[in-house]
DNA sequence: GTCTATAATGGGATAGAC
DNA sequence: GTCTATCCCATTATAGAC
């Protein structure tokens, strides 16, 4: 709490006239990192487009805005714990419904037969492992847009295999 | 301090009779968790073979191994910051040297044409988020062959798109 | 709304008996 | 080598003046 109150340039006690309690304040931080992430980058999932048009929107957006907001994004995985049951299981919810949205699009990929992956979920688990990994080592004089890039492709082109042909082919 | 104690059947002062703080313990855990784990498994690497097949036999044994040791590894990442700074350094050094050593068989790769990435270095960063991501939702339910095959395909027929053909072909 | 001063709690570590 | 009892310090949070 003092760390915190120093950087805004008051006392830490200042703190309790704006926040009840430091929970409170892991708590704002993680419902931007998850409820705020999803209203803001979900709808892309849901415009005109192929699977992996749409996914790959939804990645390049996923790393920019992670690097935008890369400090608030620790706290929200480090501190989780720190958090009360309920406000920890609000939390991992929303990260659950982004987690079920990108896997819901690496299925329609899959259908469409963009996609050559067996297991849609697990797939939609490690793209964002990947993706999400970026917090704990990016720094500030990284080319973001060079960064992204290589990302959808890892992403799309590499673990989804969008182009790679598989036995099938016609969907349905 | 008490939590351990009693996960071993003693009291927490009792503890101090085997290590001399709570750091050394932390220590010890990551010291495993790097130092010990690179000795096991970066001889992998320089086996006969080639790159895709050396970094295929790595990637399997990594996630079989992330499994056993999950709990180890978890507390090695999040109490990284209980460390000394010379503790600290010293793992993170380690860890360093074992994704120095994923980019070079990577970098091998692409000069003989296997792997299609432009840049080894990132590519290597890639692959080692999305494994290291399975300790923070890995169950003991989990069929472990199956999750090793998904994750060697996702690396390496995925990510460093093994097969994939780019401009160039005979490589120097 | 910020400050100083001060509770109150929790957890790492020590002392000394057995 | 383990125990009980205790110390010690960091940190969250509160009280009350300004």
């Amino acid at each position: 709490m003092r760390e915190i109150a120093e950087a805004v340039g008051i006392k830490g006690a200042s703190l309790y006239n704006h926040f009840a309690s430091k929970e409170e304040i892991l708590h704002a931080i993680a419902l931007r990192m998850t409820r705020d992430w999803d209203e803001r980058h979900l709808p892309v999932l849901d415009t005109e487009g192929t699977p992996d048009q749409r996914l790959a929107a939804l990645v390049r957006a996923h790393v920019l805005s992670l690097a935008e907001h890369r400090v608030e994004h620790l706290v929200s995985l480090r501190e989780l714990s720190a958090l009360t049951d309920e406000h920890r299981a609000q939390v991992v919810d929303y990260r659950r419904y982004y987690q079920r949205r990108v896997r819901d699009v690496i299925a329609a990929g899959v259908r469409a037969g963009t996609f050559d992956v067996e297991d849609p979920t697990r797939a939609a688990i490690a793209v964002l492992d990947m993706l999400n990994g970026i917090v704990w080592w990016l720094r500030d004089d990284h080319d973001l847009a060079a960064l992204a890039d290589a990302y959808v492709t890892y992403a799309v082109d590499g673990v989804l295999g969008r182009g790679r042909t598989r036995g099938g082919g016609t969907g349905s």
